[in-house]
DNA sequence: CACCTGTATATTATCGATAATGAGCCTGCG
DNA sequence: CGCAGGCTCATTATCGATAATATACAGGTG
């Protein structure tokens, strides 16, 4: 939000995002206070400030004296965002290819990146070049309310939460969905791009479903971690 | 966010939150956190809480050691929001019709507010009202992440803060425009309520712009309101 | 007089300690 | 054996005090 907050509340809160990212810290895991404030070397309050906008990011979730909790990301909330990313990207095309003039060449270059993961097969790459390329174009509206409306469906993080259960991805066909839109917006039909990318949103929301579906074992958010330990130890 | 916070950081962020909307406090107002501790009889740590929550709801900016000031909302951002709204509103449309099956009475009595408020020329009730409307709209959608996304545009903060300022506000003219998206929801139609509605949001914006080049009097958001007084008094 | 530099002050950021709360355990009763 | 009530403790919420920082002003310099 701010460009240069440098106080130690904000590492803490950079370094939980990225444990929380790269699956350190898992759905439900308990974030204690003074646990994190000892970890820091720091005292409790900026520990409570980094989680407090943990929560305004909803990667945690808390209740008052009961704690703070990693956030579980439901096979519905899935289909919703991705639902809500649709519209938003149809609205950023359109916005962006007047302000492109056909000037693709940095979402060209990111694209060009996604196929090379999905030929690789490098699932983590995909998904990093193609958060990339989807926000470039989210970039280029120049809408800033649009802007932070798609950051904040978080989709890095719900990305990465579920990398780990992604099964036959079949990303070298997946990518090629990207193309068609790009194409729109060079030659400047923003209409078109939109509509192709939302169409694609879509693709995707299907496919989760079409997962959570058959992949019917244990679908459910841990809730929370139990306390940690009986205090008799 | 959580169900029941009690706390005092809470109850803060809830009266600041109403001294923003009702215009007690204006942009670029400053927000000492001593001050308002004192206020509320308490310590700084929660008023701190409370203040980053504001932030994460944009009302308020903040810079690390120079405080916390509430947010103008420049011309700019209120068209860039419409836009927004209105592909979120689309998509709105688009879920809620299924899920409506016709009944569109809970909406039609925030309708029937809006016509009355807009015969009378109450501005206030017409805003409030017409929230109502859009937002009993994006609720029937049923779509968790897409009703927070809207709730993020913060719309309520906006239209209050410029409630003041509004101008011969044609309101009747206005409020009819709401009247055929509704029929169309009546009638299952998701796909057309969607496109009515956002090009309603685009009319706003553009009533929005047009009113921004005509009024070109003092259109800067207050940066910050000066340190409080010299020390010398 | 414009501009730079140093200093005083208001204010934020953080600390360590205390009060308040909820979760689990244990007991005794039915 | 199941369950309500009280107790213990881990943990959060808040407090009062201190460290760190930015801003305004004063004074000096060209």
């Amino acid at each position: 939000m701010n460009p240069d907050r440098q106080c130690m509340s904000d590492a803490i809160r950079d370094s939980l995002t990225s444990r929380i990212f790269d699956g350190t810290l898992k759905a439900g895991d308990r974030l204690v206070e003074l646990e994190i404030a000892r970890e820091f070397d720091t005292s409790q309050t900026p520990v409570r400030e980094a989680l407090r906008e943990l929560e305004s990011l909803r990667l945690v979730d808390s209740a008052p004296y009961r704690g703070t909790w990693v956030r579980g990301i439901s096979d519905r909330e899935m289909v919703e965002a991705y639902a809500v990313r649709g519209v938003l990207e149809q609205l950023a095309a359109e916005l962006a290819a007047p302000r492109l003039k056909g000037d693709v060449a940095e979402i060209r270059e990111s694209l060009s990146l996604i196929h090379e993961s999905a030929r690789v097969g490098d699932i983590e790459g995909y998904a990093k070049h193609n958060l990339d390329f989807h926000r470039g174009i989210v970039l280029a509206s120049d809408n800033e309310v649009l802007i932070q409306s798609w950051d904040r469906l978080s989709f890095e993080a719900r990305v990465r939460l579920h990398l780990r259960s992604q099964h036959e991805p079949r990303l070298i066909e997946r990518a090629r969905e990207h193309d068609e839109p790009v194409d729109a917006l060079e030659r400047g039909d923003g209409v078109t791009a939109g509509r192709l990318l939302r169409k694609h949103a879509e693709s995707c929301k299907q496919r989760w479903l079409d997962r959570s579906l058959t992949t019917e074992v244990d679908e459910s958010i841990p809730e929370r971690q139990p306390v940690n330990a009986s205090y008799l130890s």
